[in-house]
DNA sequence: TAAAAATACTCCATAGGTATTTTAT
DNA sequence: ATAAAATACCTATGGAGTATTTTTA
């Protein structure tokens, strides 16, 4: 049976003193504990660890060697209990998440800077990337939670919706709906069309949507990156239809964002998260946090 | 309080494993036992380190960040331990001792080569200074014991006698004495004498015994080495008496000894240590064995 | 002789066991 | 339905207390 932290603690504790009944005191602990800790402690090692005498308690030559050895053992001890016991109290930690760039440069700012406020000691590490890859970072455990708009195959995925975010059409500032205050699905549809690539859930969208109202768009070109289409329809190649979430992104790059008359695309903003938990106390606390203070559902 | 040692093994078993049960069985407890123990652990630190379902546990997070410390503590745990147990069992440990140079060179040789033919890997460390300076080296616990003569004022210290050792006379080759197989005492005293240094034990021990004699010795040189001394002597600057444990060395100088007639100067040569313990087990069983191993008193 | 450690004993907290219930797949 | 964790409850070891004896400076 190995040796215990508490026979450590009191090995230590006679050690500094001189006399077992002094170190009984400082450990609020009586006399006799003492000797039969240190007793039961010396038959596991196998050897005196003190000189006793009735006047006094001495270091034996081996328990003076092993001394700073039990010091280091008690200290890094508790130096790991101390610092798992922060982390649990959020004194400390750290916390990765994920976040779609509009989002990410949009509403996540207020979020973060609440949060770190509160938190001032975890440090949290944000991945800025596409929708797509948010999904899948949170999927594979690489980041604990995630912003980004609500998916149809959320597989293992638990969905927060936290506001919807209706598209917008983007067309260059010399174009001739400019006047306009809203623009129609089918007025849009007449003009050269840049979509985002194969593959992305806003694309996706978009055709289906127009779909539904069997009009055939004329696409000229793909971005895979709003910034990139962006700079297309600023280049005058065509419109777009973007979230809403992009209109300052949009706005910055000189383009003409208006409303969508009519019935619009709108799709839910959240967070996401694995379905069955794992989670650290501090992503949870983010959770938590984030969905108590969105009330809108 | 804080976490015990038992506590973190069934911890480190509980992450190695997939299932309470599992990690049960490799501890030898029962699939409760772990249960509570993990609970009052949780409790202590403040948080969930697993994440139970009731097919599989998975480490939390926090668990996850915490496990190789976990393993780093018990590590050093059982390292230090077993090295303490090592240090009693004298399967690793260190031992000091001082032993005047006469004796250093002939008797001790044989005595630590059985000794660390015994003990292998307890490192002896050798000091190999004057009489007096052994005293001092036990007496400040420099050293754990001591191989000289008996001395006077031991204050403090314990003599176990190993042998009687009886002084004898040296003269350079070419002395008058030469062809005999003795001296007197008287005989001597009629030539130039080298002496040992005034403070020194034999010093007083051959000047006494000439008191006695009431014999007055002329004194040409004092040497404060036994090396020195013979040196003189085969300079031929005189005569000296010194102790017969030095006939091999005064032999190897190029000096005649000789036994001196009548009740002879004898002095006891022995080991010495602290009275009041405080001796390593190393040194105790050197102790032990050389007094068992001695059978004259 | 006096101050301190060791011993003897008693008690209770808790680690650990068995039997059973709850839970999630 | 089943496998596994949690719960309930019991037992026993041993940690810690009080009273006393032993030891040695």
């Amino acid at each position: 049976m190995a040796v215990s932290y508490r026979q450590l603690q009191v090995f230590v504790q006679v050690a500094q003193s001189s006399t077992f009944a002094e170190a009984a005191q400082k450990m609020c602990l009586s006399q006799p504990a003492l000797s039969s800790a240190i007793k039961k402690m010396e038959e596991q090692v196998g050897g005196a660890l003190f000189s006793r005498t009735t006047r006094k308690v001495t270091l034996s030559p081996e328990g003076e060697d092993f001394f700073p050895t039990a010091i280091r053992l008690l200290n890094d001890w508790q130096d790991a209990f101390s610092d798992l016991q922060q982390v649990f109290s959020m004194g400390r930690g750290k916390l990765s998440i994920a976040a779609m760039p509009s989002f990410a440069v949009g509403y996540l700012p207020a979020i973060l800077l609440k949060f770190q406020s509160r938190f001032p000691n975890v440090k949290v590490s944000v991945a800025d990337i596409v929708m797509e890859q948010v999904i899948k970072a949170v999927s594979e455990e690489r980041v604990a939670l995630g912003f980004t708009f609500e998916t149809e195959q959320l597989n293992g995925l638990e969905f927060y919706p936290m506001f919807s975010d209706e598209f917008i059409a983007v067309l260059p500032r010399l174009h001739p709906l400019n006047h306009a205050s809203e623009v129609s699905w089918t007025e849009l549809a007449q003009y050269p069309f840049i979509a985002m690539n194969r593959g992305s859930a806003i694309r996706r969208w978009v055709d289906s949507y127009y779909d539904t109202l069997n009009i055939k768009l004329n696409m000229v070109a793909e971005a895979s990156q709003l910034a990139t289409l962006g700079q297309f329809v600023e280049h005058g190649l065509g419109v777009s239809i973007v979230p809403g979430l992009c209109r300052q992104q949009m706005q910055r790059l000189g383009l003409l964002c208006l409303p969508i008359q009519g019935e619009g695309l709108s799709k839910r903003v959240g967070m996401v998260k694995k379905k069955q938990g794992n989670m650290s106390v501090s992503a949870q606390a983010l959770w938590d946090w984030v969905s108590q203070s969105t009330h809108l559902e």
